[in-house]
DNA sequence: GGAAATTTGTTCGTATGTATA
DNA sequence: TTATACATACGAACAAATTTC
């Protein structure tokens, strides 16, 4: 069940981007609703600040989602995303 | 007196916290009183308030200090720290 | 009572340095 | 040299509780 395979291929900010992406496929992030913030996917992963950032600028590259000062990440609903 | 080394070993944060222990230990900020805020501390040790509350947050870890929201971060009396 | 200021809590944005492969 | 990963530090904005006027 690790998620995260820290002796893995490929680093970890790209397992942990795709780790997020499968919780905002699966729903476990609903559209319009925040994710945990940077903090707490750096206390569930084990990882450091800028490795989760890493990881979600992958994610806001992808128009996912969508960062705000002061209040968190927002999922993106699939409908808004540019075509 | 330059009671922070900013060119120091150890980080700057670290530094503050055995600054403050020390006033709180030597009776500069004595039992069940406040400490300055965070914003006074800031101005004093030229340093942001993310240093200023990492600072804290270890001499909170140590039972030194106790924050309250609105109110302000109170020296908590050795008596009554848990043995 | 009410509005403004104060104070701590939380969160993202940015930059730099260190270490490793 | 480049890419990865962690630690540190400052800045900005928002939130909530309290105090002050």
């Amino acid at each position: 069940m690790a998620e995260i395979d820290f002796d893995g291929p490929d680093p970890i900010y790209r397992q942990l981007a795709d780790v997020l992406k499968s919780r905002i496929g699966d729903g476990v992030y609903p559209p319009n609703r925040k994710i945990p913030s940077e903090a707490a996917l750096c206390s569930e992963f084990d990882v450091s600040r800028n490795t989760v950032r890493a990881a979600l600028r992958i994610l806001a590259g992808l128009g996912m989602v969508r960062p705000v000062v002061g209040r968190g990440v927002f999922v993106i609903p699939p409908e808004v995303k540019e075509p």
